[in-house]
DNA sequence: TCGTCATATCATTATCCACTGATACGTTAG
DNA sequence: CTAACGTATCAGTGGATAATGATATGACGA
C-alpha cells in the first residue's frame, strides 16, 4: 500500500475546512433566519428585516456574507435589492438537517456546549 | 389573521436555535474530522486518534459531546469503547453539503469571515 | 492485588465571531 | 439639485467555544 493509498482513505484537509466553514455559516440562528425568510421566494431586505426581526445593518452583513459564499443570489430593483436562495438545495439541506434533529439528533435540545 | 396564523408563516425560536446548535456542533473541524472518521463503521477512539491525528482527550471530548447530541453511538467490548454514526441520515447530510460546496456555495474558498 | 492500557474529565487559556450604532453610498421623487 | 429612502460598511465591544495537559476512572492480564 503506497502512500498515495494510504492518503486516498482521508479527507484533504482543506475540503474539510471548507465543510465546517459552511457548517459554521449556518451555525448562526440570524442567518439562519435569513435563509428561513428566503425559503418562501424572492425578499428585499426590509421585508427580510421584517421577517426576522433583526436589525438593518445586521441583515445587510449576514446577506453580504451568505452572497460571497454563495448560498443567495441578488438582483437590483431600483432602490430596492431582492435577494434568493442560490440554489433549491439549500433549502433541502436545512431540510435534511431538520429530519435528522426530529429523528436522531434529539440530545441538543438540552446540550450543554452551546448557548441559547 | 390572527395571532397564531401570523406565527405559522415564522419557524419557532427554540426550532431555529435547534437547527443552529445542529450546524454549529458540525462546524468544527475536529468533530467532522471525527465523523468522517466513522463514516466508514465502527471504530474505536485509539483508532479514531490515528485516522484524525488528534489528541486522545480531545476526540474522546468531542467524542462525548456527538454521543450527547445523538448523532453518534456507542458500545463497550471490554476496555474498548467502539463509536459509530446513529444514523445514516448523518452522513448523507455531509454529502448534501458536499454538494452545495462543489455545486453553489463555490466562495467559501476565500472567504474572509471565517479563519481557516 | 497491582500495573498497564484505554478512555474520560476538567480548569485554564487562547482564539473566534456576532451585534450595535454611526454613517456612507446609490436611487428616486419632487 | 436636494432631501428622503433603501441598503451597505465598519470599528469597537462583548460573548462564545475549542485544545491542552494533567489526571481520574474502569477494564484487563499477569
Amino acid at each position: 500500500m503506497t502512500t498515495q493509498d494510504v492518503q486516498d482513505d482521508l479527507l484533504a484537509p482543506d475540503a474539510l475546512e471548507l465543510r465546517a466553514k459552511l457548517f459554521r455559516g449556518l451555525g448562526d440562528p440570524s442567518r439562519l433566519a435569513i435563509l428561513d425568510a428566503l425559503v418562501a421566494g424572492e425578499r428585499s431586505v426590509q421585508e427580510i428585516v421584517a421577517h426576522t426581526g433583526l436589525g438593518q445593518p445586521n441583515v445587510s452583513n449576514h446577506l453580504r456574507c451568505l452572497l460571497h459564499c454563495g448560498l443567495v443570489s441578488r438582483r437590483s430593483e431600483g432602490r430596492f435589492v431582492r435577494y434568493r436562495l442560490a440554489d433549491r438545495r439549500v433549502a433541502e439541506l436545512i431540510r435534511a438537517a431538520d429530519r435528522l434533529l426530529a429523528s436522531t439528533a434529539t440530545g441538543l435540545g438540552d446540550c450543554e456546549r452551546y448557548t441559547e
